[in-house]
DNA sequence: TGTACATCAGTGAACGCGCGTTCACTGATGTAC
DNA sequence: TGTACATCAGTGAACGCGCGTTCACTGATGTAC
């Protein structure tokens, strides 16, 4: 999306736009934080609504409640998770806003006492791989390693099977047939849970 | 990419390109392909080095060696993984070249006999969503349905985990270094492997 | 309530740039006799 | 072997377009007295 397409949009010269951001990056900016907060909203949203003595239940909502968002923003989910934008480099204001979706995601699982399928080897490794999230997790949650692999495989396994479905990966594999597309998707959650364990 | 940068790369002016390309639509799907097979080649090459009575071992050699792909050749990766280019429809010529990374999959599964993870409900809603690419299986290979949607989801999620590694998802989440990054994909090719039941 | 002025939101023309595409051309290589 | 011509690969100028950005401007809204 560019910065003029921004301004016929919002009926506006491009010019206009320049009055509330200094520059297209900053616009593009705040376009990628809005989307993050979007599809993080539909998240938590999905989770509020749902019972929290059923993990799994709630995972499910959260899960389909972001494939939801996705397939009806398609723009705005590849701005976020399709390939960056060359030249543009992300600031820290969208950190935030891009972690409200695993923190969701993170949150049910703390509650939930999983006990995931455990990687045969190299687990030392992969704990130390894992330090930058790691230290972001208060230590009362008392997260296991294998419940945080397993949740972060889960997390880009999902990821992978929208973007394959809205970047067109999924034709002449799966009936295009939206119910159809949908029971898949259903599928490969049951999956993901089983590698959580619930 | 656009056809100035290819003629710019190539030590060519621009006109000179129409002379092997019609349009800049017919040099991008040129791109398109030589990518795929680029990345077919080094799945296939990677099968071919390791025993095929090893299926799991196989399994893992592929999976790195897309990984290592992808790594190498991040826009090529974008280029086909990321997000489609706007107004470029893909021609059928593609279809073949992008098939080559999940037949190369499939034919592992297929002589493996995996014992996958089944799926709770909507089995038979699933396997009616399968059927494009069912249509396409010789019936002498004997996959069933939850061979069949187990190795769908770990191509999609091994490719979520790889977009999610390039297009700078894991930033704050795993640690930066090469062998840490190496170590916790290899943990998530541990746990895709135990959701095929190998 | 009326007037004078400042602030504000947005316009429209203009700029330089990189893009895809066209066109007439040039100079090297190959072929025919 | 030499000459005449055709083919070929690539050049460079030019086009119209959409882009990000700037700048002087306009007209509406708010504030002070």
């Amino acid at each position: 999306m560019s910065l003029r397409a921004v301004a016929r949009e919002m009926g506006m010269s491009s010019s206009a736009i320049y009055r509330y951001f200094p520059s297209r990056d900053a616009l593009l900016t705040q376009l990628i934080i809005d989307a993050y907060n979007a599809i993080g909203e539909a998240a938590e949203s999905a989770r509020d609504a749902t019972s929290r003595s059923q993990p799994p239940t709630q995972l499910r909502a959260v899960w389909r409640a972001i494939r939801d968002w996705a397939l009806d923003h398609p723009h705005e989910y590849a701005l976020i998770y399709g390939s960056p934008v060359p030249g543009y480099q992300a600031p820290e204001d969208t950190i935030a806003p891009a972690s409200r979706v695993p923190w969701t995601l993170l949150g049910i699982l703390a509650d939930a006492k999983a006990a995931p399928s455990q990687p045969r080897a190299g687990l030392r490794r992969t704990a130390k791989a894992l330090g930058p999230l790691r230290a972001q997790i208060p230590s009362e949650a008392a997260v296991t390693d294998p419940v945080l692999l397993a949740a972060l495989t889960t997390w880009s396994g999902l990821f992978g099977a929208i973007s394959f479905e809205i970047f067109g990966q999924l034709q002449n594999v799966i009936d295009s047939d939206p119910s159809a597309r949908e029971a898949y998707f259903d599928a490969q959650i049951d999956l993901m849970l089983t590698l959580l364990g619930m």
